[in-house]
DNA sequence: TTGACACATTCCCATATGGACATGTAAGCT
DNA sequence: AGCTTACATGTCCATATGGGAATGTGTCAA
């Protein structure tokens, strides 16, 4: 088997940098693609690639107006991944209290 | 160009189930290879690839001892993870709140 | 109707993937 | 020395990728 599909969910999807470009500039608003094409400066048919993908895993919605798509992002899709490290933040929380345990120490001992 | 290495950062690293599932497992402890090998079913080379990508982006270390290679998990590395999707986490919130909101009017409409 | 605009889709291609399988290497045991 | 254990590494292959370039589709304007 080879790599899973980008569109598979939304660690997949969110591991392309530009996908996070994306969705860091939709964060703000709604955007069109021309929008998106302007700010991130890369050729319009990428842009509406990498914004298929982030459609088919959840992570941006469209309203059409006329000839215009308007993105927005629909961050609950990215609950996911925010639950999965968030039980990690834990382990880096408990070295940072060691450290502070640590640094108290040593001032004990200065003194 | 093609997709990104699963290398280059813990964004591409960690979109593959596999490497998430052997993370969780390091996250109670170290376990050495044949652990993992035990817990996961899946062969060895596997198991072994798949740690090689975790320790190229600094998400385990080993730690040597004769034969055994005794792996633990490195939090710290997701921070980006975390950093970058805490950010979004706002935007969800405020859609409950809105949600909050709402409840909180249909309920007054019933009295 | 014709043309310009806003997007989406398709084709081509170099590249990295993960699994299966085989092999290499170092350490421990007898 | 020979055997086994614990891992790492290499080979093969079907598959999906992202970029570039071309083309398709629907909408607005003249």
């Amino acid at each position: 088997m080879a790599r899973a599909a980008t569109t598979t969910d939304a660690f997949n999807a969110v591991a392309e940098p530009r996908r996070r470009e994306i969705l860091d500039l939709l964060a703000t608003g709604e955007r069109t693609v021309t929008d998106l094409v302007e700010a991130l400066d890369v050729a319009q048919p990428q842009v509406s690639k990498h914004l298929k993908v982030l459609r088919e895993v959840g992570l941006v919605h469209v309203r059409e107006d006329g000839r215009h798509r308007y993105y927005r992002v629909e961050a609950g899709a990215l609950r996911p991944i925010h639950d999965w490290v968030q039980a990690y933040a834990a382990l880096w929380q408990d070295r940072l209290d060691a450290l502070d345990d640590i640094l108290t120490d040593l001032k004990q001992q200065e003194q």
